[in-house]
DNA sequence: TTTGGAAAATAAACACCGTTCAGTATATTT
DNA sequence: AAATATACTGAACGGTGTTTATTTTCCAAA
């Protein structure tokens, strides 16, 4: 009876199908513009449909986050490439920086949106980001063992580098690094500037 | 004639009725389920009276903003004591995290809200974040110039220290520290661990 | 092959939202 | 007292996320 395989198979395809067109609507045009009504226009299926689908926006969110995190880890996996655990962790704090240029809406729904927080899986948990927070730690941990940044606790380490990076990055998204007196256009410059200076400062 | 006297306090009595109603209601209930409605109700006027007085939300959110900025000013001020600047430096950072565990709400809507960067006065200055980064750049080129922290350039050591207590912060209130590794209630702990940690860091 | 029932899709509605506008009530000037 | 300017509001517009009752489509047994 191949049926029921054939529903299951159908029902994935319409999420595969929503979720698809959900990202690249909240990539054009940002999150917040982009609504349930527009995705179900994009398909061309009733608002309704997606409700069987999906129990609500913050669902939607979640798995379209789940998107999210791959892009990024493929990211990570182009770019981490050295041996070296210290040049390592430079190329994740590039790769980090680098991956929210190409994606800053991605990025922003990512890590700065406020929903999808409140569903279901999110209240204990926060496994979209787990894996990548894993990365981290390990990749510096390593460097703490080996005596290569000045840090002694490695929770601390990652926590700070991570909290560094996506500073900078938080701050930029909303234009609040234009306080900082520049000329011109040297907003990139000076981001790209403060990790240097970062990954010098932290370096034993 | 007192009258167009009194007519100017009168609407600026009311603009400050509006703003202390909205400032009490978004710290209450968070901004994104405060409505212009809500609002109305809790000063007792229609909804369509508010468009008297603010063009709309991102003029009010505007004003909320400057207030928000008023306290945080004041916080500074009663905690910026010491007269090194190294020491007040590090005062500066725990009065920053400080005003955030205090106005958690405020600190949302100063900072990572994406609002009301789209209003007039905001397109090409930030006025309301202005000052406050200001008195970072001052003491921080002042650290910089007495060489008490490891940072040539004042421009980039400032950008850096506020990314890197923003990130903290930021990450804190959207949950996603969570993910690290953690026992119980040691959260608060870590991100105070991580500022002591940096403060250490970027010593001379 | 037709029919009955399950499954999928939808139209319409609900309760909100920010905002605008026509109209009313109040205050001021003439 | 009449005319005018000011302050306010009820009702509406076009949108939102979501739910419900209804219709359409599909599959299995008679």
């Amino acid at each position: 009876m191949g049926i029921a395989e054939r529903k299951e198979r159908e029902r994935a395809d319409m999420r595969r199908r929503i979720v698809d067109a959900a990202i690249k609507m909240f990539v054009e045009e940002g999150y917040e513009k982009v609504s349930i009504r527009n995705i179900a226009d994009r398909i061309e299926y009733s608002p309704a449909t997606i409700y069987l689908y999906y129990k609500d926006k913050d669902e939607l969110l979640y798995d379209v986050q789940k998107e999210a995190f791959l892009t990024l880890a493929d990211h990570f996996a182009r770019n981490l490439t050295a041996a070296d655990p210290l040049e390592r962790l430079e190329q994740l704090a590039w790769a980090y920086v680098g991956f929210y240029r190409e994606n800053p809406e991605l990025y922003d729904l990512m890590f700065i949106i406020k929903a999808p927080m409140n569903a279901e899986h999110e209240k204990e948990k926060w496994e979209n980001g787990d894996r990548a927070y894993d990365a981290l730690y390990n990749l510096v941990a390593e460097c703490v063992k080996a005596e290569k940044i000045r840090f002694r606790d490695a929770t601390v380490a990652a926590m700070s580098i991570w909290a560094f990076a996506h500073g900078l990055i938080a701050l930029d998204l909303r234009s609040r690094l234009k306080v900082c007196k520049l000329h011109d256009n040297e907003l990139n410059v000076s981001i790209d500037d403060s990790i240097s200076a970062y990954l010098e400062v932290i370096k034993c």
